[in-house]
DNA sequence: CTTGCCGGATTGTTGAACAATCTCTACGGT
DNA sequence: ACCGTAGAGATTGTTCAACAATCCGGCAAG
């Protein structure tokens, strides 16, 4: 067949993917290889190498002779995973250097888009928008790499968001608080947008892990 | 057939990790599935899951239609690995806190490692002492995650560090190094660490370069 | 209620097959 | 001699069908 964008694999990986995001495979979901390759009209071989590159993104998780199952997150990896948030963005900020022009464009877009989607009511887009916005913080000082590295924490946190019932009493109160840190690193108030950012992480945090005990 | 650890496909990918790493298979060698397989003893499907693997890893390269390759790294590569060290290592520090007692066992343990290595003429396990180092400097502040992210960036690091002709010269000035920095923690001069870090990384990553010029 | 065993379901792995694509060489035109 | 090109051979991408290994749920015995 005729191959647009990378392998089928990788195709079908796309999709899965999506899914996750979108909730519409909730963890814990497990994915039976037969059922799911006729689904989507590949091979099971084909399939299994799908799955393989989720795995590796800790989107699923593999079971010896179980099978896959889209990834539970512990309150022990919500742990870790702000954990790292802490030190990969800190560090950002404080070796993002003075505020030359036009230096958190694409910040200030995150923070715009997300206000944007609130107005709208599209609570999931303002959970986007928000992952972006630390996605671009990080890459103010990161480096490709360090970037992907954040894009794929976020994406995991992604799989503990759909847990919590209320998304907008969820992300609502972050919009303003991406606004302060932005309008901190604007005036050159590197210090200041550290300690907004401790905070910030601080309290998404424990209301993530709050939900655990709900 | 019976199973120690893991599926085929990752002991496969343990097997073929040893030796890019040994440096048998060496930068830009090309991997032919068929002759491969034969050559392990399994399937081409099942090796092409090992390979899956070993490509997330970073240590190969697919080609669409053209193959896997062990990885070459390039000049930008390594600068941007080198990024990636100094600002995860130097976070590290700096949130490694007042040197209490053990605290830096393992960090102890691995400059002495090195120590006996060279002194051996073992080269190839000082480099990985040395490594081993890096990760114990990590693990002090890092948790898990990150620790396991340290880990992966040097095993990318260990590709180049074949192409030096000469692994003495290369690895031995380092491990004096390690041994200082090791110090400066125990005394609980933090700054002086970060200090004797920051030079470190930074004649390492020369030195690679240099060597891509030669 | 617990323990152990059976049968059905699903995964792990294989081997063969074929189309799609790449690589290399030989050919012919200029 | 140079260059583009067509074709042959090699290798990958993907599928399919099969079977052994393993897991799961239920049933019978204690």
């Amino acid at each position: 067949m005729y191959v647009n964008s990378g392998s089928t694999a990788e195709r079908m990986a796309v999709i899965l993917r999506d899914r996750i995001t979108a909730g519409e495979l909730t963890p814990g979901t497990r994915l039976i290889e037969e059922a799911m390759a006729e689904d989507l009209g590949v091979s099971r071989n084909t399939l299994r190498e799908a799955f393989r590159l989720l795995t590796y993104e800790r989107l699923l998780v593999y079971e010896l002779n179980r099978g896959v199952f889209v990834r539970t997150l512990s309150e022990r990896d919500v742990v870790e995973l702000y954990r790292v948030r802490r030190m990969i963005e800190m560090a950002a900020l404080r070796e993002s250097g003075k505020p030359e022009s036009g230096k958190f464009g694409k910040v200030a877009d995150s923070v715009r888009e997300a206000e944007k989607a609130a107005e709208e009511g599209r609570w999931h887009d303002v959970g986007t928008a928000n992952m972006r916005f630390h996605r671009e913080l990080v890459g103010l000082a990161g480096g490709e790499r360090v970037e992907e590295f954040m894009a794929q924490i976020l994406a995991e946190l992604r799989l503990v968001f759909h847990v919590m019932k209320d998304p907008r009493r969820f992300h609502e109160p972050y919009i303003g608080r991406n606004r302060a840190v932005l309008a901190a690193l604007l005036s050159g108030d590197i210090a200041g947008a550290e300690k907004l950012l401790r905070e910030y992480l601080d309290d998404s945090e424990r209301q993530l892990l709050a939900a655990y005990h709900g």
